[in-house]
DNA sequence: GTCTATAATTGGATAGAC
DNA sequence: GTCTATCCAATTATAGAC
């Protein structure tokens, strides 16, 4: 791994693990196992290596969206999928967790690929659920849209509760709230 | 306001905006309008400090929670008042926000307050939950502890969606899609 | 009790050798 | 390209005057 890649990487854990306003470039560089120059001649500086970061983050993160979204079976499966998946969940979500990071959010570089990628996510479980209306599966009476954005906000949520309780309790216990309730929109479950 | 207040609440505030890496005694000094030697009088440092102010906001949370759970309406009503009550989306949620702070999850006396708070809504809500499946109002087939998890959640993780996108749109849409689906656990509803 | 002054350490970035 | 040396500001805390 060149030296480019190696910092880059440094920077994917340190910003999962204590976020932006918490990494230094001096963490990032010991991480790295780089010395100072090598990170100003790479990047213009702590944003630049972070946006670089960010956007591998939203990148893997929408393939293995994808994988999930666009599997060969029901909608309610893919459904369940995407929320058992199974996920670190005292780490939480290399994305989702920069939401909190003020100093991302006021950088419109930075958050792009935060808005870009939960935005993506909650069209892509939206048109899964208006699909399974379409197509009879599941009941009509609820805003795709709105069901869309819960399921989402189920696992980025569940994520606040297991860092918490420092146990991943909470966040089993709201992926399977979620999911039984998911079942109630089943057109067969009536 | 005395000092101690002033302090506190400038603390409250800063916690709210920044987080606790992100709030420097030299921030709160300023927005208290106090010198060095005052906080440093009445608190041993800014961890003390700062598990002051969130002891502050994990009483008034409690309070707030209580006002909802235990007013006089049914199961469904109490649960739908818990998801609409109005709130700062893209502020987020005082005591959330906190889990995604490193130093605050690291320090047991910090993570205390937040643990306490959360593990509390959702014991409540299970109990709100159990309380509706025992009257009759909701149907059985659910596991109240599960659902309780994924109502707190979605109000949670409807924050993270309403800053990344820097809209209240997700969140809004979140809380209507758990209301949705809860309109579902109703006997009534069948 | 509250203030100002000060100090040790870290954060973030630059300069220049090789 | 990568390294070490250096720099200025901010962070966190202490000391001591009043």
């Amino acid at each position: 791994m060149d030296t480019r890649e190696r910092l880059i990487e440094a920077t994917r854990d340190l910003l999962w693990d204590r976020g932006y306003v918490g990494t230094s470039p001096r963490d990032i560089l010991a991480r790295a196992g780089v010395g100072q120059g090598s990170m100003y001649h790479h990047f213009t500086g702590k944003a630049d290596l972070a946006a670089a970061a960010l956007q591998r983050n939203a990148d893997q993160m929408r393939a293995s969206g994808e994988a999930v979204f666009d599997a060969e079976t029901g909608v309610y499966d893919r459904l369940v999928a995407y929320l058992t998946r199974p996920r670190q969940a005292l780490k939480g979500c290399r994305i989702g967790r920069m939401s909190e990071d003020p100093d991302i959010v006021a950088d419109p570089v930075l958050r792009r690929p935060l808005d870009e990628t939960l935005g993506w996510y909650r069209e892509r479980l939206a048109e899964l659920l208006a699909e399974g209306q379409a197509s009879g599966e599941l009941r009509a009476g609820f805003v795709p849209r709105q069901v869309a954005a819960a399921v989402v906000a189920v696992v980025q949520g569940g994520y606040v509760l297991a860092k918490a309780a420092q146990s991943t309790e909470p966040y089993d216990d709201a992926v399977a709230g979620a999911v039984a309730l998911l079942a109630t929109l089943r057109e067969d479950a009536r």
